[in-house]
DNA sequence: CTCAATCCGTGATGCAGGTCACACCTGACG
DNA sequence: CGTCAGGTGTGACCTGCATCACGGATTGAG
């Protein structure tokens, strides 16, 4: 990992935490899901506010969530695992996402399991308490339905990604591109993204191995296209990245 | 295909048809997402009801549905693409699935085209007239909420299905152990699923190659498995499918 | 300071399945 | 009845990537 000079070299542990630092409505045009319950009154009051440590289990996939956790600060990853313990990543939740809602709604349990991937700030509302509240504010629930319309489109649009590539370059690619729009920030070396995911991870959230990650990452760098810095990816040629979805 | 004598014959053509005969409350067990708006009333009054035919395009991705379409009889095909042309399938909807519930709630544009696959009886119900309903029972909004998480579930169901096994025949497997749960008749000589998809159809269900499908239906028959006899899939041996699953 | 754990880089190998290229069959239709 | 289109079966080939198997670098714990 060679660090040019007059970069700044950072921790990785420094970056676990980075997240933490953000405001979840800095470029407000993203609609994010808890926005649609800041109408909500009477959640402040019921909600309780916690911190979390990085790799905390928030509730696992097949368990019953206690209730619904409104992320704050920090990130969480939600996935599923097949019985032989491969694990997919479907999602990396940020602040402002919603964590257990379905299953608040629907008697039914987590069909994944959310984990922490930064010290995060989360929001608690038992189940009990949540419910009850929809019940007193009955227009509440078209927000609600609305929160799961973007979870539904987030998913789908994941499934394309990783459904419709054809080869492992095509789809790093794909979600770096996303990521770069959604949470990048400009700078004149190129564009910064906050990863602070191990390969392995990647990995997970594209389904390949961690193997194939470390390649493609490697040629991506020493084509020019990206420069990665302990935890901090640097889009520097974005068209390289676009030509590989393209065609 | 080899016809066994005694076996009856069915054409292809008859096929197309026969889901067009199913009672959807057939097995009042299964909770059906258009359960979740019997309650409305006044959507009798507003809803058109019409005949669409084998092939006919209810709204595709990208552009924005007109209304919402409750199937009543027959099935769809709800799809995305990629640019080059590459298809996949994430879900057949049945008799008593609700499409383009989100984008009626969202004003975006379609996520999925979906396409019937049988002759169908629809259900149209416009958007305005759709929000407008909703607007005066707003307790029916809880409803949408808990059809859109069956939506979600759903797909998340799939999702793992495809991405969680590692070999084309581990995903077909599922993917019939699935339907022989859901929708199998059960006879003396194993479970009929009365299917009537292409190899083509499959593969894009299960994100495969057409020819992948036919080698492994091929070999499930070849094994005993299965018996095809035309549309009809009759699951003969489903510990044989189950162990594929297992590991 | 040592030891263990975790992460990252890289080569060698093998194979599942995508792709191409046909041949065959059946039903549809003029 | 000939022709045509769409669906199915099958072989040959070739490649992307999973897997195994390391070695080296960091980090945190005791």
């Amino acid at each position: 990992m060679h660090t040019t000079p007059g970069e700044v070299h950072v921790h990785k542990t420094m970056l676990r935490e980075i997240a933490f630092d953000y405001e979840y409505d800095s470029n407000g045009s993203a609609k994010k899901p808890s926005s649609f319950l800041k109408d909500l009154r009477g959640l402040e009051s019921i909600k309780t506010s916690s911190i979390y440590p990085r790799g905390a289990v928030l509730f696992a996939e097949g368990q019953r969530p206690r209730g619904v956790y409104i992320l704050c600060e920090g990130r969480a990853k939600i996935s599923v695992a097949s019985a032989e313990g491969k694990t997919l990543v479907l999602k990396i939740a940020g602040p402002g996402d919603v964590l257990g809602l379905n299953s608040a709604l629907t008697e039914n349990a987590a069909l994944a399991t959310a984990e922490t991937i930064d010290r995060c700030r989360i929001d608690f509302v038992s189940r009990e308490d949540f419910v009850s509240l929809l019940e007193g504010d009955r227009k509440s629930y078209l927000d609600i339905a609305r929160a799961l319309s973007q979870e539904l489109s987030g998913l789908m649009d994941h499934t394309r990604l990783l459904l419709l590539s054809d080869s492992a370059a095509e789809k790093l690619a794909k979600l770096l591109l996303n990521w770069s729009d959604v949470e990048g920030k400009r700078t004149p070396q190129g564009t910064q993204i906050v990863c602070g995911l191990t390969h392995a991870e990647l990995a997970q959230l594209i389904c390949t191995s961690r193997e194939t990650v470390t390649r493609i990452l490697g040629d991506f760098q020493r084509a020019g296209t990206l420069v990665l810095t302990g935890g901090v990816i640097t889009v520097r040629n974005r068209r390289a990245l676009e030509l590989l979805v393209r065609n």
